[in-house]
DNA sequence: TAAACAGACTTGCAAAAAGCAAGTAACTAG
DNA sequence: CTAGTTACTTGCTTTTTGCAAGTCTGTTTA
């Protein structure tokens, strides 16, 4: 029997059910996990940049989402200059796989949530 | 101005960016509302069907999301019965065009998160 | 005809998570 | 040597969850 404590892999049976979906929302269902991704997605990479945001993320759960994520393995952190020392978050292939998700609400919430700024506006903000 | 709060529409004004995913998160972003639409778009419709589900909801936040849903026109509530008095729970237009999020969620857990149920059984689960 | 049963919730309360402001530490630029 | 920047941490209040139990209406069973 493969112990998920043990391999620091999770699996299906740390979540409440086997349902993928379930899964999925044990890590990203909350109204801030989503919101780094699609910050990470569209090419930003430091603490602060995530914090410029429009929707202000507070400084402590942005920190302990960051943490969770990499727990994940859905991005990685590394530095990328000593003196002052820096930080980039990146996203992972694993992080990289969720943009159908983030699609899929930007799609939803295009069609029926009026005044959200469209698809194509947001792609074009991606460098 | 278009006030959301005469009209009882909700737009990105009240949310807290313009962003769709944002906007979304805000309605969607916790980890049992998109477990109900599961259950929905399975086709399960009453009240004790969906706390049937293997996650088991508690039966309060059951209520609240049920209310929350329904208030944001995702699904629509409806007397089937009288005598014993019973309600059905039916996904909206809006509510079933959630399917692609859902779907995008159930094979990023099914690729990442090793134990998931694959995609074509809980296809298989719809009647 | 009284007792147990089912569906659809509501209520009360403890525990966990979110939100806010302020503080810290390392380093730099003026 | 003072102010500014990046990347966080800490403390505390408020909000949301989670759990158990209770309610209400109507039905089936002994």
């Amino acid at each position: 029997m493969i112990d998920s404590r043990k391999t620091g892999k999770k699996g299906a049976a740390d979540g409440r059910s086997p349902c993928p979906v379930a899964c999925s929302l044990d890590l990203l269902g909350d109204k801030w996990t989503l919101l780094v991704v699609r910050d990470l997605l569209l090419g930003k990479t430091t603490y602060t940049e995530f914090q410029k945001s429009p929707e202000g993320i507070p400084t402590n759960i942005l920190a302990e989402r960051l943490k969770r994520l990499q727990a994940a393995g859905i991005l990685e952190k590394s530095q990328y200059q000593e003196r002052p020392v820096r930080y980039a978050y990146n996203l992972t292939a694993k992080g990289r796989d969720l943009q159908p998700v983030l699609l899929a609400m930007i799609d939803w919430g295009n069609k029926h949530i009026p005044g959200t700024v469209p698809r194509e506006q947001i792609e074009a903000m991606a460098q």
